[in-house]
DNA sequence: GTGAAAGCGCTAACAT
DNA sequence: ATGTTAGCGCTTTCAC
């Protein structure tokens, strides 16, 4: 005989095995007080004999809440909202949330089907860690649910975002590399990549700030690689070239190390590189990007916070939080040459 | 006011809103052929008026399935298992499933959890890509559905399986190393790694058919950085130094690309290397590893076939299935100095 | 072709 | 301290 064809014990089935009535079963289940001790310990023992599991689909429909967070995510591959989720798992599970996560691999009709799953499912309140699902369908979902969008581009209204600050994390790579003694900073923007607008905006003002506005100069790149790579080529291609460049992220800065190496410069020594996001990469990789840090895991934690916050009851008004980054220094930042031969 | 704290229409509702009964709006919304087009127009009509959605938690409570299969993940910031969920979210899709993922983030109490969670919402079947869940229990849970544990470790009675065959794909390398000409082909082990063992009697077996025996050398090592450099140390301290090593995973053999590369010893000139996983590592890395691929995608979808096996009712005995793996040649394995030497 | 009624497994009043 | 009852939103007989 298969065991898994004979039906699962209710909650009915413990009561009568236990002589009770299942309201008393459904009480002592849930930890009430106002239980005799005797009667407690039948319900336990027969519910602990039968195997009995409780069936959270009746006590969400009764209770009209789940009792749930829902995560959507595009991409299970990127190890960003990996930490970000862990955040999320951490302060769900602190404050008596389950988490269930639905993953959108490809496409926006994936996407609407990973989202609709969560959505009918009746989850309390939804998180979604996931850059390219299309505002409308946030906007709409919105309407129906509390909503966080963390590490999103868009501001919905009615929807709470949490990010990082772009324009403190760049304002931080331009400080540090003027601390340094760099004046010829130069930026290789993120083209239409998330952040990547304030991230120039950022780089912009801390120059200017720092009296080296003449010293501004702005290239074309893109999130990627190859991003990188031509940023490079156009920063090279002129007569004054920078001593420092600050590149709109790791990816595009590693493309950028690369094509550095085959125009014979070296880094640190040669120019100094600072990227941004500090993506984990290869375990014991020997390249030690200097770069800024997204605090992932706490954005996770605030998405959580702030989804608390309206399943309370106690706020209507959306919510669009910046966390401040962090730099991280590592092996690509140094002294430019001139001052350091002037030593 | 807050549009979220308006009740959610339900189907009565929508049959108020179009004059009919809610069997009826039931059976439009689900397609029914025998439904006057008249009352169809009407019904759909109210149904996107209203911004209804269908609730899944009453429809899984009387219909007892839930059309769900559900995966539980120990680590999202493992890239192989992302892998596998790409082909399970695919095969799940379009045999008309959704997924919903579970995330047990560190340690065994997070882990039974999350299982609960997913075990409460009473999913159809589930899917374990997790190699830490202790097999107790997994087995008890294979009590009350259909399980598959992809990539696991254990063997557990009345849970299905999907592995990769790891006797197999150490066979395969043992051959492309002999084929290369090498005949002091050693082993850094895994430890006590999932399929660590297998790998090793793998090779183990290769090297007796193809006569080699005698040149079997294996010494301990683990699925980390430091076990790859701790096996080189090893092997290099001995009079004999082989002329090709293969490393029980990818992680390890990055670790012994490192010490080879201390020791002053060139890959694949001076020895060569093979890993096993195929790891995606950084985007553009220099490092081009001949390594052992696992079919993952088809892990995934493999997993899904056996568990709609199952639910279809068809089958009743455990099924542990082993797909081959795959060599993937890249730049780090070469003919052996002597014979090259000797050409 | 359409509607009425029962019931999925549970919680939450309300009785007692 | 315990039992009775109603009903969450839906699907599914069964009548008509």
């Amino acid at each position: 005989m298969n065991s898994r064809t004979a039906r699962r014990p209710t909650i009915i089935d413990v009561a009568i095995a236990a002589g009770v009535s299942k309201s008393l079963v459904s009480l002592v289940l849930r930890g009430a007080s106002n239980v005799s001790v005797e009667k407690r310990r039948l319900v336990r023992a027969a519910a602990a004999d039968l195997g009995y599991r409780p069936n959270a689909v009746a006590r969400s429909l009764v209770q009209r809440r789940s009792n749930l967070i829902g995560v959507l995510l595009s991409d299970l591959h990127n190890p960003f909202f990996a930490d970000v989720i862990d955040g999320v798992l951490e302060a769900a599970g602190s404050n008596g949330y389950n988490t269930i996560m639905s993953v959108a691999d490809h496409g926006a009709l994936a996407e609407r089907r990973a989202l609709d799953t969560l959505l009918e499912l009746r989850i309390d309140g939804l998180i979604i860690a996931s850059p390219t699902v299309e505002a409308n369908a946030i906007a709409a979902a919105g309407r129906e649910m509390p909503i966080v969008l963390v590490a999103g581009r868009a501001r919905i209204s009615d929807v709470d975002s949490v990010s990082n600050d772009d324009s403190i994390g760049a304002a931080l790579v331009v400080q540090h590399l003027a601390d340094l003694g760099h004046q010829r900073i130069a930026h290789i923007d993120g083209g239409g990549g998330a952040g990547a607008d304030r991230r120039r905006k950022g780089y912009e003002r801390a120059m200017r700030r720092l009296g080296l506005g003449a010293f501004m100069r702005v290239v074309a790149g893109s999130y990627t690689d190859e991003g990188g790579r031509k940023g490079v080529s156009a920063l090279f291609s002129h007569s004054q070239s920078p001593t420092a460049i600050f590149i709109a992220n790791d990816l595009a800065a590693h493309g950028a190390l690369i094509a550095l190496s085959l125009l014979g410069l070296r880094v640190p020594e040669d120019v100094s590189v600072v990227g941004y996001d500090n993506t984990t990469l290869t375990p014991g990789s020997h390249i030690h990007l200097t770069t800024v840090d997204q605090p992932r895991p706490d954005m996770g934690r605030t998405s959580v916070t702030l989804l608390l916050e309206r399943l309370a009851g106690g706020r209507d008004a959306a919510r669009h939080l910046l966390m401040p980054p962090n730099l991280v220094v590592r092996g690509t930042t140094a002294p430019p040459r001139a001052t350091r031969q002037g030593d």
